[in-house]
DNA sequence: TTGTTTTTTTACCATTTGGTAAATCCACGA
DNA sequence: TCGTGGATTTACCAAATGGTAAAAAAACAA
């Protein structure tokens, strides 16, 4: 078995974690935790199923390294949201990166969803462990830039909310958006040009 | 057996249909398809698992009775935007009748919420038939409030899409929201707030 | 009350599913 | 080439789960 405390994971073991993970990542998101099975998994992966359990302790253990992994690209935009670059073009900037992150990760988009839809059971510690504090500093940049009047006056916490529910969305609800849309066209460039006015006429608000 | 052409079901039978499909709004809601089991229903039910499959041929049969149940009291808020009524005033109430719906029916959100991010394997036929001819019509209604020149240029499909998206956000994301403003604090002031300024800021914007 | 229909329970069953033990295979360094 | 440890497969298992048959109980009409 291999041993976490080993020093260096061989070749072979980086390269089926990688893979087990990856298809993981496509079993779990299109069916949810309990939807997922083993048997899907180590199919999707090219391996046999015990052979799944030889590297990750279990279903339970498989998830979990995801949502950990995933939750630091899923931060990463929020990240770089700049205290002292100018408060609308940073903010404009965010929901640009979130949408394009939508577009290019729907798979982690839908797998944050599922998890969150069912009460976050296994990544709430890693909710509060990293994303409460993030949330928390960036909320108070931007109280602070609606106070120095380089913003009207506005809901930080809602505001950003509503950033990851519209830019989200267009993974989440995808299935939804094929069938009222087509399945052909690529929802983005419009949905971009829709965000950005959005955003951008509230950013606009005459200040207080 | 409980025959679907049976003029008049008994008084047990609506009542027992009626506390089934309670129970199962509660689990499915909560646990998704996959992860919900009949067990887990007859139990919220309080009724045993072969009497709950005396009143349902089966737990898709239960799901999908109450996806089509759902798709009208879904639809009503969107039916409820007036063609002839103003055009800002329609579309900011339709945004707080949506508001106050996540708000009182949070379970029938994460119910529709989980069944799209699978992909609406069960409920697509009832979205075709439903929910794309209602999209559709109001879409057409919003575009000649802009095109008479009532409301700004903006995108009918996303604006909607951006409603239902923020709106139904504070249902299917209650846990996130939950750990980053406490669970004590109850959001919808504040985000109802939050949504009248972003929607009308952006239907105030100059027209064309 | 009695006979009939509806409702509920008891006792199962077959399949699925997460997981394990042990044998086998295989890469690789000495 | 050979031996050793890591990697993989084969053959399972126990529990969970959707579902059924048939008997028992309850409701109801006469």
């Amino acid at each position: 078995m291999p041993e976490s405390t080993a020093k260096q994971p061989s070749r072979i073991q980086q390269r089926n974690r990688r893979v087990i993970l990856d298809a993981a990542l496509e079993v779990f998101s299109k069916h949810g935790y309990r939807g997922a099975t083993l048997d899907q998994i180590a199919a999707e992966a090219g391996l046999s199923k015990p052979n799944i359990l030889y590297y990750f302790n279990g279903k339970e253990d498989i998830h979990v390294t995801l949502l950990s992994q995933l939750m630091e690209t899923w931060l990463d935009p929020l990240v770089e949201l700049d205290p002292d670059g100018d408060p609308r073009r940073e903010i404009l900037d965010y929901v640009e990166r979130k949408l394009t992150m939508s577009r290019e990760l729907p798979r982690e988009s839908r797998l944050f969803a599922n998890e969150i839809l069912q009460g976050a059971p296994r990544i709430e510690p890693e909710l509060r462990r990293h994303l409460k504090p993030l949330f928390d500093e960036k909320c108070a940049v931007i109280a602070g830039w609606v106070s120095e009047g380089k913003l009207p006056p506005l809901d930080p916490q809602h505001l950003i909310f509503s950033i990851w529910a519209t830019t989200q969305h267009y993974a989440d609800f995808e299935a939804q958006a094929q069938i009222l849309l087509g399945p052909e066209t690529d929802p983005s460039p419009r949905a971009q040009a829709h965000l950005q006015a959005m955003f951008g006429a509230l950013l606009d608000l005459p200040a207080q």
